[in-house]
DNA sequence: TAGATTGTTAATCGATTAACAATC
DNA sequence: TAGATTGTTAATCGATTAACAATC
């Protein structure tokens, strides 16, 4: 599920470097995680491996990217041609990743027509109509918090099912959209507590700490289900 | 925990509209959580209410903001001044939230000295000592992958102890140092993954979907731990 | 064969939810 | 008083971890 990703990056690094399977053990000594975890994780991927072997690269990678939905691409509107949506339009990575950002739109005159990293900025009351000729299915959304609301009903009007909400607003949509928070704020909210409680307790770090190559932080990325 | 953030946010919109308590049940309505969940959430943080009533308004704002350290503002340093770089530096209510981006750090010539929203740029070279100096406890890395290493390595060297990491990237750090990874594809996976999903089963969305304002989107962020 | 590794079932753990008494 | 709401304890659920047999 979440981990997934992660795997296939290590995966990719690990090919990259000549070997030809890799292990639940391998995986789970880089990333911090238990073998069996990872070995359930691949599981709910349907892959599976051999033996005293292990997976596959070349075919891990492969079922990786199928399961993630990374072999066909989807198109996605941006709306808010600020400083963080040209920021995301510029993770050209994104694409390999099976998101592609095909056109962003503003409110703001001065930036409509504008190029950003190369993808066009158009005025937002296209939006709607162009989403539905093109058939596009995701809705990036980085306008300031008082805006998000109101961008969020023109995508669903134009057919958007999936948001990805950079503001940090609850949006309310009707059954049947998705919408994925990137709430910033409750990032550094989670960030910032585990520091306190770290200094509350230890203090300073211990003097002879190092880098263990072996063995990284545990995975932490954050939570809400 | 990581709903307290919400609830905040959502109990500052409850008081400016000039309520002066709250129960569990309105904050549960609104963020579509279990109102026993919220309890528990509000307990976690040593926030008592009264039966019948509810929970003081401006009690348990200020209650929220003691306890996700809010009071107090730690200063932090940002390194590689690109656009999403730029962008956090210009999110000016990270400070609400008890962080203030002092400085930004870049390896360009270029950038160097020059200002980012009023925030000065300067040389990677100077960020360990002045980190020491300055007691700054949190760095952000914002530079492209293959250089996130080197500048966690440097944050730690000055004295860093917590990391909000943008880049894409298992950073290798001693015990003691916190990273919490900020990983956009993984947040995009999680997302196209959840529209696969929801496109496969469900085909089209209810002809007659309509917003509902008393039952926003079940509250979803992303997760790892 | 022996040993590493997968596959799978059971145990543990934590978080969420339910139930209900206490209280204003 | 009656009723809404908190506080708290127990039940449920899902995810993680452990144990061990199957397999190459």
């Amino acid at each position: 599920m979440r981990r997934l990703p992660l795997y296939h990056r290590f995966l990719k690094t690990w090919a990259e470097s000549g070997r030809l399977s890799v292990s639940c053990t391998d995986i789970g000594a880089e990333l911090g995680l238990d073998p069996t975890q990872v070995r359930k994780d691949l599981e709910t991927a349907r892959i599976g491996g051999r033996p005293r072997i292990g997976y596959v690269l070349p075919e891990v990678i492969d079922a990786l990217e199928s399961f993630l939905g990374w072999k066909n691409v989807s198109e996605a509107f941006l709306v808010g041609a600020g400083s963080m949506g040209s920021a995301l339009i510029g993770y050209r990575k994104f694409e390999q990743c099976g998101l592609k950002i095909v056109a962003a739109f503003d409110a703001d005159p001065a930036k409509i027509d504008s190029r950003i990293h190369g993808t066009q900025v158009l005025p937002i009351d296209r939006l709607a109509d162009l989403a539905a000729r093109m058939h596009v299915l995701i809705g990036i959304i980085t306008v300031p918090d008082s805006q998000a609301q109101t961008v969020a009903d023109v995508m669903i009007a134009g057919g958007i099912r999936a948001i990805w909400n950079f503001a940090p607003v609850r949006l309310r949509v009707p059954d049947g959209v998705i919408v994925h928070n990137e709430d910033l704020y409750i990032s550094l909210a989670s960030l910032s507590q585990k520091l306190a409680k770290a200094i509350h307790l230890g203090g300073r770090p211990p003097a002879n700490a190092r880098r263990r190559p072996g063995r990284p932080e545990r995975t932490v990325i954050h939570a809400m289900p």
